[in-house]
DNA sequence: ATTTTTTATAAACATTTGTTTGCGTTTTTG
DNA sequence: CAAAAACGCAAACAAATGTTTATAAAAAAT
């Protein structure tokens, strides 16, 4: 019966996903086994229980339906309003989520936000444009960074030079900031530009 | 007292939102009641059945949770290659899934394309960029669309004129295509860029 | 100010559901 | 075949959680 378990394995997986898929939520322990074909919920436990130790799903102890599957996409919310004195990860701020595949975009503390103006428009990064950023105190030469530069966020390439902070616009109409030092809110790792209205 | 609610129900929708983007399930009514600062299940459970009469999220009788909100997102398939004789969406092609907000990026018979060649650079479209593409047959003038020539898919601006066809690149350094008629793919309704190698 | 309506609370209740335990059954192993 | 391991089950237990009821507090209306 050695096979047996892998298929029964992949059942429950399976039957999670659909369960999660069409409903919006996770199945109960009792409703698994019974679209399975197991008729004791400590079966589905073990089974369970051995998925998540697999790395399959995700598990919270003693919590009613409160699995989830390890999906393959992160949600990145989109900050609206960058306030100088408030943590950026604070609920308040988000104004909406997006969902994007882990492969390209994985990882930890990111966020988007929506860039205004067109000091970057010759790396392709547009008005209106939404970045993906990687939050992160610290940002290599030449790298394209998210600064708070009197109170609001702005997006440059960044250049270390002679002890002093570079923020370079990929514009030829403007010119570089210089300082002394500077508040790096994360490194730029992604876009996303709707043409829509 | 007649504002506090609608400002309660936005409350709890939204953390109800943030919880499931967080944990992957729904939270429970006593957490949402703990967040949002009510100390009162049966209140966060009136709230709840308000939001579901209302119309913004859906919930199951007598099951923990089990409330799940109305998906505001589209999936939206990336193309590997264009083959010329194939129809563009047949699974095969299917190379991963973008789920985008449906606000933004909204509406069917949208797919994904990798871009390549740097022929759209001035219009901010880059050389491995995903570009986001309605599927139609037709386009207005001076839209971005992809059009197949010479069997495989090319990303221009779209003029029409004496009769003729023009596809324009985006780039100071390469010239128009002038064609009597092109089959047009889609028009380009969005983008997506990751920085990651 | 008084009445009415709305909103919040506490407490109790009813179910669902996660988890454990012990025992039977099947499969594998030697 | 016998022993061991793996698997499945039922039943019971323990928590978490949805739901209801009666009551208090606050806000709005009169």
């Amino acid at each position: 019966m050695a096979r047996q378990k892998e298929e029964k394995l992949r059942q429950v997986l399976e039957y999670i996903q659909h369960y999660v898929a069409e409903n919006g939520y996770p199945p109960s322990v009792r409703e698994v086994g019974k679209s399975v074909g197991i008729k004791s919920t400590a079966t589905v436990y073990t089974y369970i229980s051995a998925l998540r130790d697999k790395g399959f799903l995700n598990k919270a102890d003693n919590k009613k339906r409160a699995v989830s599957l390890k999906s393959n996409a992160v949600n990145i919310p989109l900050i609206g309003t960058v306030t100088a004195g408030q943590p950026i990860f604070a609920y308040e701020n988000y104004e909406d989520y997006y969902s994007l595949p882990s492969e390209e975009f994985g990882g930890d503390d990111l966020f988007m936000l929506r860039v205004s103006g067109s000091s970057m428009i010759e790396a392709g990064i547009l008005n209106g444009d939404k970045i993906i950023v990687h939050r992160q105190e610290n940002a290599n030469d030449g790298e394209i960074v998210v600064a708070l530069v009197d109170d609001s966020a702005t997006v440059k390439r960044l250049f270390r030079r002679d002890g002093k902070v570079i923020l370079h616009p990929e514009n030829e109409t403007m010119s570089d900031m210089i300082f002394d030092d500077v508040k790096i809110l994360g490194k730029v790792v992604g876009l996303m530009r709707s043409f829509r209205t």
